[in-house]
DNA sequence: AACTATTTATAAGA
DNA sequence: TTCTTATAAATAGTT
């Protein structure tokens, strides 16, 4: 269809190649969009030229989505299961890393040690020794801290207390008010209670928890994932 | 191009609307084809006739997956955003369940407990001290189990060895063998060993332990993931 | 980009 | 479906 018959193979003159390109390029276009109105069909169609430039045609009331959906379907070929297997084993490791460490909190809580060999018993009771250790410290830490921060705090509530005690006396000597020896009454008990205090903050482990082997601490539901 | 000219418009009649879909594909087919081969261009077309059919074309050299893929390069529309988002984002889930569950670790092995409260720390130390109680409580299981065995053991070889010497005995009164001295002594001292055999298994933590904050128990790395 | 001689596609019929 | 064939449509080479 032309001056002369042309044989079908590669055309060599890349000016004669692109504008062949193009006229037919648009002839299949016109072809997939009368397929389409005449049969009631649907038409995907997707062109890269020589040169890299994409053209499509997709028929109206067609999403090129679904279109694909169902191409995968019907070919059986999953387009992007590189991608998927990919995401997926990454996702297994992450369970299987999971798997692990919710294990090893359960034999850190002497759940589940029934596996465990001497040699690993014994490293997990020096550890928990050690652990408890570790966080009687910080405890310890923690309550001296508080203590300090107690102990400055009545220190000044107690100067200002007297200054404005002796700045009371000071501007009237002859005072009624009894605040003297009911202020100073709480001023010591407080200060008691900062001083010594340990019958305030029994950390010392008690036998007086009803329910210990239900006791988790900070505990994540251990059924997930 | 036919007996008679046609108006563009969707054929009614079933029959001839099939008979055409199914010339007119293969004519699309050949012009992609002829495309594909003069320009040296890649062509992909999906279609589907009205009756649900499937027909594809693709250039040779060229993969539908790679086809799609530049696609959605150059088109920016991601056709699985749904799906990979959904992965993404249970991925992400597991990601800091995981963290969490580190965490917990570390705690529970006495570090990073700069952010706990008084609260907090005092239930840790409980649920440390109950875990210790529990993994010592199993190891002396394990021990006495171990003892047990080793017990039934020398007493099977025991008798085993006075039938056998019973046996010698029986056979040749006037031996000169001095294996009986010498078989004894070995057992009693066996014997010994299996009965208190404390020395044996120094499990009560020993102050031994040249790197005590470096060990680790059943140590995952904790910097993946 | 337009023209047009010629090839090619295909509608209708068998 | 496939073949035939008259005719419409596409396009190669040219301007």
């Amino acid at each position: 269809m032309g001056r002369g018959k042309i044989e079908i193979k590669k055309i060599e003159n890349p000016t004669n190649r692109q504008v062949t390109y193009s006229k037919r390029r648009l002839g299949l276009m016109k072809k997939a969009k009368e397929l389409t109105v005449l049969c009631d069909a649907e038409v995907l169609i997707i062109m890269v030229s020589s040169t890299g430039k994409f053209a499509e045609y997709c028929s109206p009331s067609t999403e090129i989505k679904r279109m694909f959906d169902r191409y995968q379907q019907v070919s059986g070929v999953n387009l992007w299961s590189a991608q998927y297997e990919k995401m997926h084993n990454t996702l297994k490791h992450l369970q299987e890393i999971n798997h692990n460490l919710r294990k090893e909190i359960r034999q850190r809580m002497g759940e589940n040690t029934e596996g465990l060999a001497m040699e690993e018993l014994r490293g997990l009771e020096q550890s928990l020794d050690e652990s408890l250790k570790l966080v009687r410290n910080r405890k310890y830490h923690v309550i001296s801290t508080q203590t300090d921060t107690y102990k400055k705090k009545l220190k000044n509530s107690h100067e200002a207390y007297r200054n404005l005690l002796h700045e009371l006396e000071m501007r009237d000597e002859s005072s009624e008010y009894v605040y003297l020896s009911e202020g100073h009454n709480n001023y010591e008990e407080e200060l008691a209670l900062a001083n010594g205090a340990s019958h305030l903050f029994a950390f010392q482990l008690q036998p007086n928890q009803p329910n210990l082997h239900g006791f988790r601490f900070n505990s994540h539901d251990l059924s997930l994932a």
